[in-house]
DNA sequence: GAAATTTCTTAATCTACATTATTGGCCCCG
DNA sequence: CGGGGCCAATAATGTAGATTAAGAAATTTC
């Protein structure tokens, strides 16, 4: 059951049957439903999230009720806020399920203790975020020097598998266009098939 | 000389005056000339800088010769091409010097080193790139949610002393929008001297 | 310290994408 | 089966910000 989390890990330290065993200890799983919430705008955030089945997304809402998609989580990938967790504060990231979802859940404060007693998963987390902050930037350099068609090219190459799976106004509000510019889009490029 | 990035580093973690000795012994001291580059988007990234004085940009270079900044680097700033740094791959990143600049160069492969003989620096740096992470998201949701008008006074309010010091060219490319735009915003906004 | 280069401003025109509105399909629930 | 949401498609109109151009101001260079 824990398996993948276990494997994402082992991509990265090394742990002795011991060390798994107490990591899989400070894990809880959790079960999010289709369009439940794991984590509100309001909230502090207070742990990280592994997803192992299903699908999360964390977005924030603006001035004008738009939502703004940071991030989608299918199964072996972390999702949390980060600045809340951080600080401690509330911050401003909304978590939802986009269908029936399965979690592992890691507090922050077993997190630090675990950065005492097994000082590997120091660098598991560091890397971790390096990933996160390369991938971070990559996207935010896209949304600075690509057209919405090339930020929807991108996003297809990127993922995939994601992009059958999700409805059209997620991609759209992930790319940053509206539904209806996306749908128009699409349209044109099937008139001319391109290269 | 090296007391910037010692105090730095006192913020996150605690070392014996035997260990500051061996991690300083480890870093190079280098001086960038205005217009000169530490680092070419041909390059493989080798080191992680910091500034002590004077000031870098990282930018990136788009299809049609548009420069986009992603980082500006003023003392007290680390600064490198993560992605390269990590993939030792060519990136994409450019860094070079708004002045004349002074920086202390960390190699990756003592980095690597520092990270066994000192496990303390796996914490620094994993903080350290969970802070740019964060910074990195909510720029992400600025570009994405709020208006090149709001973008500008974010700029300001998150910048309040590079502002004087940058051409206003530099941060139009920051925030994303032409100098000739930013300029006429500057305009308007004298006009009516807002709330 | 004058020429050369770069930067800033203003203004007219243009375009990628937003906004609003309408329609039809699909799924859920009674 | 029949109605109420939600989602996608199309299209008309609107707008933030880009493009182009050209002159003024500032800085760099020699």
């Amino acid at each position: 059951m824990s398996a993948l989390i276990l494997n994402n890990i082992a991509q990265h330290i090394r742990l002795t049957p011991e060390e798994e065993a107490h990591f899989v200890s400070l894990l809880s799983a959790k079960t999010i439903r289709r369009k439940q919430f794991l984590l509100r705008e309001t909230d502090v955030c207070r742990h990280s999230a592994f997803v192992t089945h299903g699908c999360l997304r964390g977005y924030t809402v603006d001035a004008n009720g738009f939502e703004h998609i940071l991030q989608f989580a299918p199964p072996g990938w972390w999702i949390a806020d980060m600045y809340s967790l951080l600080s401690q504060q509330p911050g401003n990231l909304n978590i939802d399920a986009l269908e029936d979802t399965d979690v592992l859940l890691l507090a922050k404060s077993d997190q630090e203790q675990l950065y005492h007693d097994i000082p590997k998963f120091e660098r598991f987390f560091r890397i971790i975020t390096e990933n996160s902050l390369v991938a971070s930037r990559r996207r935010l350099l896209d949304n600075m020097s690509l057209s919405a068609q090339q930020r929807y090219e991108s996003f297809c190459r990127h993922y995939p598998t994601l992009i059958h799976h999700l409805a059209q106004k997620q991609i759209a509000a992930y790319i940053g266009v509206t539904p209806e510019f996306l749908s128009k889009m699409k349209s044109e490029w099937l008139r001319k098939p391109k290269g």
